[in-house]
DNA sequence: CATTCACGATTACAGGCGTAATCCAATTAA
DNA sequence: TTAATTGGATTACGCCTGTAATCGTGAATG
């Protein structure tokens, strides 16, 4: 099992599930426009590696990283999580203060419609 | 202004918001059944105060401990951190990961639809 | 009054997190 | 071949978090 991914490490996941494998370098690419330094980089590579998120392979002197889990199940886990911690599980509520608030816009609500329109006449 | 409020410390948030004002021994008493020791609930107390995210006022030598942001504000905000973070902003993919992968039940989805239509007539 | 409680305040301490700097071995350049 | 470079591994370090223990003071008790 796979210790928690924190929030800045899920930044860099998030570069590698935009594509992969990448090395280092690549990844510190395309995170030093947003202020990251190589050094910091490198170590959450590290870390996710020892978390068990990510995964290399050698290749010459350098490491192709890749993810070991997918972005849809970690979002999928983390929203679950959400619910759990935050919205005690209850669902309802979560939908309803995601719904009210204007937190949603026309086009958001129309989406989601449709999402359950959809869902309605899902088999199973 | 005040810092970000943790996970066990939204867990004392939550007995608060459920009745205020609250002596440390009542806070105590609803969670300690959960595991939580006295030294422990008075130290999440202390530390919710010096965030600015709970009062007290003295009773004699008690003191009574109030929430000083609602929970409807603290879980909107949560909510749009978690949207921002986890999602990257993008609404839609939340709506579609709680809505599909089985996270809503059929009651859920059929609250949520009147939710929406609701909201469809809401003016503004 | 002297001692003991009760309670909030202060201090503790390990592990995680953000953010690197330093170390070391392999590689490439001089 | 020796020096400089490169890249991962190890170490650092202060702040936050979870989880208390200890301190100090005022109150209750003997």
């Amino acid at each position: 099992m796979s210790n928690r991914v924190s929030e800045s490490e899920k930044i860099v996941m998030e570069v590698l599930w935009q594509k992969s494998p990448l090395t280092s370098i690549e990844v510190v690419a395309r995170l030093q426009e947003q202020g990251w330094t190589e050094k910091t980089v490198k170590s959450f590579l590290n870390r996710l590696v020892k978390k068990e998120v990510v995964s290399f392979e050698r290749e010459g002197r350098r490491y192709l990283y890749s993810p070991l889990v997918s972005r849809e199940t970690f979002l999928k886990d983390e929203s679950q999580g959400f619910l759990n911690k935050v919205f005690l599980g209850d669902m309802k509520e979560l939908l309803a203060t995601f719904v009210s608030n204007k937190q949603l816009s026309d086009e958001e609500l129309s989406y989601l419609r449709d999402l359950l329109d959809e869902d309605k006449n899902k088999p199973e």
